[in-house]
DNA sequence: CCATCTGGCCAC
DNA sequence: AAACGTGGCCAGATGG
């Protein structure tokens, strides 16, 4: 039982032990009050929101250890402990319920986060199936070629040494090898950094540099991307099978994110890699069963539509029900150039822009993730709320808000609280760092309501449908589910129409469904 | 030995 | 590295 505690807490309930829901309930209301509290831990629910009867389990709890897990308490005390809790959860209920009616919260507990949390159960209980033959055959040919850059390392460099120690590394690059510190910043504990940023940096102002120090650079690079992805994902993920199911069974956490996102752990199944070729071949490993197929149905642009629709900006609103590109719409607009002629270089600026806008922009944010200078960056920035003067509107509404009430709101009405903008004198970094969380969180946390939602009505739909096919993952803007060949056809349109469906945006809610064999491989419906 | 922090980096 | 939001995991370093 030591493989997956979340997996054995689901064994647990399958026997008809009712062991996460009154807890995982109370959590709930607790996180909705308020999503940012760091005492959320059954601990705290113990001392701060009521007298907890010391059961056992309890006792255990509040022996000092910081982790527990299940498959540490042995049956018998789980079930007196589930015998006892029943009460508690009534007290908790009643103390808690009148809090969340106050704070207009209580139908977002009703309505979305308590019927979600048995679907997210049936998810990690369904679990993904993995290829561990492939990951194997990853694994031997990435541990060859790490040797080679080892060995090559070793000769540039004159000896041995630890590739992912920081120190070691910063050490022998810019001690040893004398790169160039100039304009370098050194991190918290005194050296300098060795981030991949940094070393591309340093490649890219290459005509100082000599040949052994470029190589090395190369060299360092290449072993950190097959370090970080042979380390996290392909000899990881074979280790979390479970060996009853023969599957992978992460574990989502519903009070993970201030937003309300979830958040996924045990393996993370939200981070797997796509953004690089290589990175992008461990999802061949994520597969469907034999003769089932995997869909994957993700949400359009699903932030900028939540932006268009709060902001009621109707530029970009037209642009969305007219399902055009919206970074080129944008770009267009930017250059003051036809929608047809802009470039892919303008466009890729109009997504850069478009994103920063999500995450609250500044002129200094935008110079340093494009060739523009900080100068051109304003520039462009007052360009692009001029012509979304609406978005302009609607991050000094939602700044203001925060300041005057302490919290701002999603569209269905989940809350994050800013105390710190409300009362507190902060030095203006922090302040504007705080202020670029308070204009996201109505968006991203729209978009999590969104989908959601979307689970809660796609759930049912499979349910009443007869359907087999099952949800599987959500990985913010998209789920991952399994269907059996005679269900393909039908089920993805209950998914698109029921995904389409969730909430009605003025910019029109878009998803895009794909199908395959594995993760990797699939193609447009 | 375990817990926590740090630097780094994967995703949306 | 970063004055662009939200997460989790890895290995190394550090401290009880």
């Amino acid at each position: 039982m030591a493989h997956n505690a979340k997996y054995d807490l689901t064994v647990l309930r399958r026997h008809g032990l009712d062991v996460t829901g009154p807890i995982d309930d109370t959590l709930l209301m607790a996180w909705l009050l308020d999503p940012s509290s760091r005492s959320l831990g059954l601990k705290a629910l113990a001392n701060d929101l009521l007298d907890w009867p010391m059961t056992e389990l309890s006792e255990l709890i509040g022996s000092g250890r910081k982790q527990i897990t299940i498959d540490q308490v042995p049956i018998a005390q789980v079930g007196a402990y589930c015998g006892a809790d029943v009460d508690v959860t009534l007290h908790l209920f009643d103390l808690l319920a009148p809090r969340l009616a106050a704070a207009g919260l209580l139908s977002l507990y009703h309505e979305i986060e308590r019927p979600l949390l048995p679907i997210l159960t049936d998810m990690e209980m369904a679990g993904v199936l993995l290829d561990s033959t492939f990951l194997g055959e990853m694994s031997v040919t990435f541990t060859k070629r790490l040797a080679e850059i080892d060995a090559e390392l070793v000769s540039v460099v004159g000896h041995p040494f630890n590739l992912r120690s920081t120190q070691q590394l910063s050490q022998v690059l810019f001690d040893e090898m004398k790169l160039p510190t100039r304009g370098l910043k050194k991190t918290a504990s005194g050296h300098y950094s060795t981030a991949a940023d940094v070393l591309d940096g340093l490649a890219a102002a290459g005509d100082e540099l000599n040949t052994s120090q470029q190589r090395g650079l190369m060299l360092i690079l290449e072993h950190r991307q097959l370090e970080k992805l042979r380390g996290t994902y392909i000899d990881a993920l074979p280790q979390l099978v479970n060996p009853d199911t023969g599957r992978i069974h992460t574990s989502f956490s519903q009070t993970g994110a201030v937003t309300g996102r979830l958040s996924s752990s045990n393996p993370n199944l939200q981070n797997i890699p796509i953004r690089t070729e290589i990175g992008r071949e461990i999802r061949r490993a994520i597969v469907a069963p034999p003769g089932w197929t995997l869909i994957s149905a993700d949400y359009s642009q699903v932030e900028l539509r939540v932006l268009a629709h709060i902001a009621h900006e109707e530029l970009l609103i037209e642009a969305f029900a007219n399902d055009q590109d919206i970074h080129a719409v944008t770009a267009s607009k930017l250059f003051g150039v036809p929608l047809e002629t802009v470039t892919k270089q303008q466009r890729g600026l109009g997504k850069t822009i478009n994103f920063a806008t999500i995450y609250g922009v500044s002129a200094f944010g935008l110079s340093s993730r494009t060739e523009l200078t900080q100068q051109q960056a304003k520039q462009f920035l007052d360009q692009y709320f001029q012509t979304y003067p609406r978005i302009r509107d609607y991050i000094e509404v939602t700044l203001q808000q925060a300041r005057e009430l302490g919290y701002v709101q999603t569209l269905l009405g989940r809350k994050r609280f800013f105390p710190e903008l409300k009362s507190r004198a902060l030095p203006v970094n922090q302040r504007m760092a705080v202020e670029r969380a308070a204009i996201n969180a109505p968006i991203q946390g729209t978009a999590a309501d969104i989908m959601k939602i979307a689970m809660i009505r796609l759930h049912q739909a499979l349910i009443d449908g007869g359907f087999q096919t099952r949800m599987l993952l959500q990985v913010h803007d998209e789920l991952v589910l399994e269907a059996p060949p005679d269900e393909l056809e039908p089920v993805t349109n209950v998914i698109r129409t029921t995904m389409e469906s969730a909430y009605v945006l003025d910019a029109p809610l878009k998803v895009d469904v794909e199908v395959g064999p594995n993760w990797r491989d699939l193609e447009s419906l």
